[in-house]
DNA sequence: AGCTATTGATAACT
DNA sequence: TAGTTATCAATAGCT
């Protein structure tokens, strides 16, 4: 990076090699360990020279930690596809070892500590949990907004029947009308005057309207 | 390294922090590939975000094999050339804080809530750490029942609205059937049998038990 | 996400 | 191997 662009291919110069080698290697880690520090990472780094000569980092804890955390986490991460839901008791079963674990944490911050003290595993374990609760809240949530939805269909099952009711009862009193019509429509004009059968028809259209006020109601924010 | 010197020590603000994060990360990954291709190394880097989320590389083979490796020489190479932990007690400070809110807000949900009451600030940091969760979780399936709810409502009001012009036709019609009913009434004998009126107002009046319904539906905080 | 002004990293050289 | 410096690369603060 100075002195001339460098070009991204093996530096053929042993020597010129070696000494790039330990400087980008200072500066690799150096790097890491600004990222860690200024952004809460956890990092860890397995160098082997083109000799095998092995330089390492972690930032938090051991390498040994650092590896045991990965292959917990990239094991999850390949599991991935696999959305089963647990049955209530195993669900139950789940709340209660949360709950135990974080008041094992509680207990470890207002406790004695050397009594309750929480390893990395620990640790771990919780962090699962807590991902675990995320995900019953957001199933409360859930159910909530089913349940309404599910309310929401019944009620407009009922109220199309109850229109088909009344379409029905409609149509039948005007064929009723018909009969009456030459008595009814003299006394009371302005019935003739209405397309009474297309308002019936129609009643979805003729309020498309409609939903523009409707929507304002919703008061959602998610 | 950019309009300010930096100062080594963890970003306070959550976005900024989240932003150099990835930035450094991308940073630091391509310092590392650069040296292995430089230079012949072979590389394994594990990085944990603040989150918990895993990002890594292996510039050679698979991070399973470079941890092979790391373990057999480990256990030779015992120069104690680069061994840096970076405070780990702060660390576990804020770790604490975040259980002990956690746990409370678990009783509150779970538990006796008289027990354990969230002040508004613990319930505020606890919204907060909830949302920066939740919004990974965030899916289109929330937003797809979002819009059926809206979709749902703006039909029942339209059905709504639509019944109520139907019943003051049937009113109408009734009114109007009163004065030819001499001549009707002996030619279709069940109307006259049919309660009309109550009909027509039940299937309103059935669902007023629906209004809890709407009245909890301002009430989401999602 | 992009865009610069700067700082930081480092290739060549001593 | 270490130090210096001219250059290039990375990125902090903004939009």
């Amino acid at each position: 990076m100075a002195r001339g662009k460098v070009q991204l291919r093996r530096i053929e110069n042993p020597v010129h090699r070696q000494v790039t080698f330990c400087k980008r290697r200072a500066g690799l880690l150096k790097k890491a360990r600004e990222l860690s520090v200024l952004c809460d990472a956890h990092i860890g780094i397995i160098i082997f020279s083109a000799h095998g000569k092995l330089y390492d980092l972690a930032t938090t804890g051991t390498m040994e930690e650092l590896i045991e955390r990965y292959k917990t986490a990239s094991g999850e991460a390949a599991d991935g596809s696999g959305d089963n839901r647990m049955d209530p008791k195993q669900e139950t079963m789940v709340l209660q070892q949360e709950i135990n674990l974080l008041q094992k944490g509680l207990r470890y911050i207002y406790g004695n500590r050397a009594n309750e003290h929480m390893n990395v595993e620990e640790l771990n374990a919780l962090e699962k949990y807590l991902e675990i609760w995320m995900y019953n809240i957001r199933s409360a949530k859930m159910q909530i907004m089913i349940q309404e939805i599910q309310a929401l269909k019944r009620k407009e099952g009922m109220l199309k029947v109850a229109n088909e009711i009344l379409q029905e009862k409609i149509v039948e009193q005007s064929s009723l009308l018909d009969v009456g019509m030459v008595v009814a429509d003299q006394q009371n004009g302005h019935f003739s005057t209405v397309p009474l059968i297309e308002e019936i028809t129609n009643p979805l259209t003729i309020l498309s309207g409609y939903s523009n006020c409707r929507g304002s109601e919703l008061g959602y924010s998610f």
